[in-house]
DNA sequence: CAATTAACTTAGGAGTGCGCCA
DNA sequence: TGGCGCACTCCTAAGTTAATTG
C-alpha cells in the first residue's frame, strides 16, 4: 500500500514526507513526494552602528534578544504596540530570550529605546525600493527557483503545486481584534523542530505528530490539491447546497414548527437555525476564554449582543443584533421577526445576565447533529453557501437589463455580488486613499462632460454646414463628429458606472463571497447568456479556481 | 459526554508589481 | 517615461466540522 520516497536536501536536516493511502473513500493519492518546507532566512545581526538604548545608556543585545527586539521595533509605527497587553506580552517573551544579565538590566520596556533600530528598517525598505531593475530581478530569479525546487510534489504520476511551503519567519503575534496573545513571541522555526506527520515512515521519521507554536498548531505545508480534486471538492459543496435547496422548504416548516415546541432545547434549537437560515450568521463554536479574542456565532450568542423592540420605527417585534463576528467584524443588524420567535427570544432571556448565554440548551455539535438527520451532509454553514448563491441568483435575475451595454451589465453583477457580501457581513476597512482616488475619478468625468458639450457643439455646427454645402465631405464630416459625441458619451457612461460602483463598495469586500460562497456555474451562465467575457468577471487565478464550472455551465444552468 | 485536535475552509490586510495615464 | 493607483498575491489568523480519546 504504502510507498516512501525520502529526498535529502542541502538545506534541511529533514525533509518530511507525508504517505497516506486512502484511494477507497476519498482518497486522493497512493504516491507522494516533496522536498520539505523552506525555512525563513536566518537572522541577519545588525550593523554595529544601530544602536539600542536602555535608560538612555547604549546596550549591545546579544543576538538572540536582538533578533526578538527587531520584531518589536519593526512594529513601532503601529497603534498596537502602545497597547497594554501586546507590550506585556512583549515583553514577557522578550524576557524569555535575554541573557541572564540583559534580564538583570532590562525590567522596564518604557525605558527602551527601539528608534535607531526602527529608523535602520525603514531606511532598508526605502533600499529596497530604490534597487535596480537588475537586482530585483536577481530577487525574482532567485524565488522563482524556491517555487520550482519546494513549490511542488509529485502526487501519482503528476506535479502539483504545494500550498504554504515556506514557514513562517518569526516575530511578533498580532492577531484580529482585542486578542490576549497579541505581542507574544512566534519562534523561529528549526529544521529539529519538525516532526514529520506520516502513517509509516524509513530511518529518519520516526515519530508522529505536529509541533506547536504560539499554542496553536503549525501545521507542515499543507499540499494544494490538484486542481481536479479541489475542483471536486467545491463542485461537492455546492451540490450539498443545491440538495438543500430542494429541502429547505419542508425544513423551514419544520422549524417555524419547532418554535411552538414544549421542549426548551428544541425551541431554541429551531430559533438559532431560523437565525442562521435568515441572518446567514455562522454555527458559532465555543471558544476558550483568555485564548482568543471574544467574538461569537449563532450557538455562542451572548443576551448582551441582541435587544428586543417589541416596536421599532413602525414595525413590529424588532431584533437588533450588535456583536463582534469572525476576524472581530461587527454584525449590527435590525430585523423584524416573527412573533413567536420573538416571544421565544423574550423568554430565552429571561432572568439571565448579560454575559449569560443566549442558547443555554444549544451548542454546534447539537446543531449539526440535528441538521446531520434532516439532511445527508448538512451542517450549520451549508446554509450560508445556499443562501449566498441563491442570493446572487435572484439578484442577477432582478438586476440585468437585456439592452444594458457591458459595462452597466457588469455593475449589475457587482451589485448582486454586493447583496451577497453584505448578507454574508464580508467588510473592508475603507481603503486609505479612498477619498482622494473618488475626487480623481470626479475629476475625470468633469473633464469628460466637458469635452462632451464640446464634441456636440461641433457636431452642431457641422450639421449646420452640412445642410448649406450640401456636398459629400461635410456629410462625411456630420458623421465623424457624430461617431466622436458617441464615443465620448460612451466613455462618460463608464466612468459614471465605475464612480457608483466604487462608491457602493467603499467598506464591502466582494472576495471572499465570489471565492468561497458563490456557486461558480452561476456566474459562467450569466456570462454566457447576456455575453459578458469571463474575464470580466473572472482575474486568472480564480478562471483556473473555476475551471470546472467554466467548462460544465451552460447558459440555462439553475442553481 | 466533554475535551482535544486534525483537517479543512474561510477571512481581511499588507505589500508589491504592473498597467495606465499624463 | 515616470509616477501612481489599483488589482492581485501572499500571508497568516480564525473559523467549522468530525474523529478520537479517556
Amino acid at each position: 500500500f504504502i510507498e516512501l520516497i525520502l529526498i535529502m536536501s542541502h538545506l534541511v536536516s529533514i525533509i518530511s514526507i507525508m504517505v497516506l493511502f486512502r484511494y477507497t473513500d476519498g482518497v486522493k493519492w497512493k504516491f507522494l513526494e516533496h522536498k520539505g518546507p523552506v525555512f525563513a532566512p536566518p537572522y541577519e545581526p545588525l550593523p554595529s552602528n544601530v544602536k539600542f538604548y536602555y535608560d538612555g545608556k547604549h546596550m549591545k543585545l546579544s543576538p538572540e534578544a536582538e533578533e526578538v527586539a527587531t520584531f518589536f521595533a519593526k512594529m513601532l509605527d503601529h497603534e498596537y504596540t502602545t497597547k497594554d497587553i501586546f507590550r506585556k506580552n512583549f515583553f514577557k517573551d522578550w524576557r524569555k530570550e535575554m541573557t541572564a544579565e540583559e534580564k538583570s538590566i532590562i525590567t522596564d520596556l518604557k525605558k527602551c529605546n527601539f528608534t535607531e533600530m526602527s529608523e535602520y528598517f525603514k531606511a532598508q525598505s526605502e533600499a529596497r525600493k530604490a534597487m535596480t531593475k537588475e537586482q530585483k530581478q536577481k530577487i525574482k530569479a532567485e524565488n522563482e527557483r524556491l517555487l520550482q525546487e519546494y513549490g511542488f510534489c509529485i502526487m501519482d504520476n503528476h506535479k502539483e503545486r504545494i500550498a504554504n511551503f515556506r514557514i513562517e519567519p518569526p516575530g511578533l503575534f498580532r492577531g484580529r481584534g482585542d486578542h490576549p496573545k497579541m505581542g507574544m513571541l512566534k519562534r523561529r522555526i528549526r529544521p529539529q523542530d519538525i516532526i514529520i506527520n506520516c502513517s509509516k515512515c524509513v530511518k529518519s521519521c520516526d515519530v508522529a505528530g505536529f509541533l506547536q507554536n504560539q499554542g496553536r498548531e503549525f501545521i507542515a505545508p499543507a499540499f494544494n490539491d490538484p486542481s481536479c480534486v479541489q475542483g471536486e471538492k467545491d463542485w461537492q459543496k455546492y451540490e450539498t447546497a443545491r440538495r438543500l435547496k430542494k429541502c429547505v422548504d419542508r425544513l423551514r416548516a419544520q422549524y417555524r414548527e419547532d418554535w411552538k415546541s414544549k421542549e426548551m432545547r428544541i425551541r431554541q434549537r429551531a430559533v438559532a437555525l431560523y437565525f442562521i437560515d435568515k441572518l446567514a450568521l455562522r454555527a458559532g463554536n465555543e471558544k476558550e476564554e483568555g485564548e482568543t479574542a471574544d467574538t461569537v456565532g449563532c450557538c455562542s450568542l451572548r443576551v448582551e449582543h441582541l435587544k428586543l423592540y417589541p416596536e421599532n420605527e413602525g414595525q413590529e417585534f424588532v431584533v437588533e443584533f450588535d456583536f463582534l463576528g469572525k476576524d472581530s467584524i461587527r454584525y449590527y443588524n435590525r430585523v423584524p421577526v416573527e412573533k413567536r420567535v420573538f416571544k421565544n427570544l423574550q423568554l430565552f432571556m429571561e432572568n439571565k445576565e448579560p454575559d449569560d448565554d443566549l442558547f443555554d440548551r444549544l451548542n454546534t455539535s447539537i446543531l449539526n447533529k440535528h441538521l446531520q438527520e434532516l439532511m445527508d451532509g448538512l451542517t450549520a454553514k451549508v446554509f450560508r453557501t445556499y443562501n449566498a448563491s441563491i442570493t446572487l441568483q435572484q439578484q442577477l435575475k432582478e438586476l440585468t437589463t437585456a439592452d444594458d451595454n457591458i459595462p452597466a451589465k457588469i455593475l449589475s453583477y457587482n451589485r448582486a455580488n454586493r447583496a451577497v457580501a453584505i448578507l454574508c457581513n464580508h467588510q473592508r476597512a475603507p481603503p486609505k486613499t479612498f477619498e482622494k482616488s473618488m475626487q480623481n475619478l470626479q475629476a475625470k468625468i468633469d473633464a469628460k462632460k466637458d469635452q462632451l458639450s464640446d464634441a456636440k457643439r461641433e457636431l452642431k455646427s457641422a450639421k449646420a454646414d452640412a445642410k448649406v454645402r450640401r456636398d459629400e465631405k461635410s456629410k462625411k464630416a456630420v458623421e465623424t463628429k457624430r461617431k466622436a459625441v458617441q464615443r465620448i458619451e460612451e466613455q462618460l457612461m463608464k466612468l459614471e458606472v465605475q464612480a457608483t460602483d466604487r462608491e457602493e463598495n467603499k467598506q464591502i469586500a466582494l472576495g471572499t463571497s465570489k471565492l468561497n460562497y458563490l456557486d461558480p456555474r452561476i456566474s459562467v451562465a450569466w456570462c454566457k447568456k447576456w455575453g459578458v467575457p469571463i474575464e470580466k468577471i473572472y482575474n486568472k487565478t480564480q478562471r483556473e479556481k473555476f475551471a470546472w464550472a467554466i467548462d460544465m455551465a451552460d447558459e440555462d444552468y439553475e442553481f
